[in-house]
DNA sequence: CTGGGCTGACTGACTGTTCAGTCTATGAGC
DNA sequence: GCTCATAGACTGAACAGTCAGTCAGCCCAG
């Protein structure tokens, strides 16, 4: 039994197919217009299986939600781990939460932290979850934080405190990208939330000049 | 033809009770759980008189959001309007979206935002209202800091660009309020934002001593 | 008697879920 | 090597419940 039965890992396969049309059909559509007959259609399959899989739609719909947060954390993970200076992993966690369609990963996938939200207010189940999640997300923006000090890039200060004032900040920029406010456009919410961590850490920090687009 | 007909006020007061139970509703199971008995239920009368006044489910939700989106900032104008100072004025608005049931209002209203957010990221028109929306609350903001600066009970600084920054903040603090985050309780949200206005704009500010809810 | 607020009863469409049964691969027994 | 039983992935078709929206007509003020 060192290795899983064949059956199990096409199994698991089908498994994570449907997770991810899922998440992504509910990026698209949203949670409440995600049918399981779409999920079965973009997986090549029928609605029955997808019951068979999960038992109930709402079971499916949920761990979607789980499976692409987590996908998101582990990629931030990963691309922390590639870089090294405190301040350019500060540039890429806003990167990643304030500028639209980084790569590959889901797209629109801003309109599923929406839906997780409104899960999450109603479900204790969503809700706990979430918590952990978000607490996961918290802890990396401390831990760099104190690499930062522990490197000596920056002075002493309180990572938990900033980690969660700026959790914070990015996401309400995050909000106001996602729904493309003229006035919050992501070059901006990229400059602010810099200059928050600049000034809250204490190290310089101007915009580079990227340039604008078309 | 000065006054309005009576039929024509009666119709007029059904709409806003009904935006109103709707508003209500969408707060209390969500948007896409609303139905169209529940609010004819809850204003006692019968699921055809709704469709009768807005024509269509989508219709009724969708003014019910911008409906409640708009006494919320009513109310946050005019409790600005009997507080003149700057600091105690930002104080209300952190408040006003940090600290559960400030009273009256819409109870649970929170999640009316999630569904707002979700809703605007997929229905342009819906986005476009929003956006305005949230503009009007950005340049209340502003407004504030401009009175304090013209007050002289802070020095001169970017009205507009603060403005953005904090109302971002707030929409992320009040998101982890509103999910029951343990890590950031209403206290310390109330904390940070203030911290962080009173460290942009430059005055002094300590939490004061308020009694910890039982 | 007219018009508009209002309703009960209905319908048509949708869709999650069930179920009986098909198909295929595997493996034991001969 | 062949057969046959078994299990599990998989499906088509039907079921059952839910609702938004329709409609013909009631009731009542003016």
């Amino acid at each position: 039994m060192a290795i899983k039965a064949d059956s199990a890992v096409v199994a698991d396969q089908r498994r994570d197919q449907m997770l991810a049309a899922a998440a992504q059909l509910i990026a698209e559509r949203g949670f409440a217009d995600t049918r399981i007959s779409d999920v079965a259609k973009r997986v090549g399959a029928s609605p029955a299986l997808v019951i068979y899989y999960f038992g109930t739609k709402d079971t499916l719909l949920t761990e979607a939600l789980r499976f692409s947060e987590q996908t998101f954390y582990s990629m931030a993970d990963e691309l922390l781990a590639s870089t090294p200076a405190l301040v350019k992993r500060l540039e890429t966690l806003v990167h990643l939460t304030c500028v639209p369609q980084t790569q590959g990963e889901i797209p629109g996938s801003w309109g599923l932290w929406f839906d997780l939200w409104s899960q999450a207010f109603r479900h204790p189940e969503v809700k706990k979850d979430r918590v952990e999640l978000d607490q996961r997300w918290r802890s990396m923006i401390a831990q760099v934080v104190r690499d930062g000090i522990h490197h000596e890039e920056i002075a002493t200060v309180d990572a938990e405190e900033f980690a969660v004032a700026f959790a914070a900040l990015l996401d309400g920029l995050s909000i106001q990208v996602a729904l493309e406010d003229p006035v919050v456009d992501p070059e901006r919410a990229y400059r602010i939330a810099m200059r928050f961590a600049a000034t809250t850490l204490g190290f310089d920090w101007k915009p580079s000049r990227r340039r604008s687009r078309s």
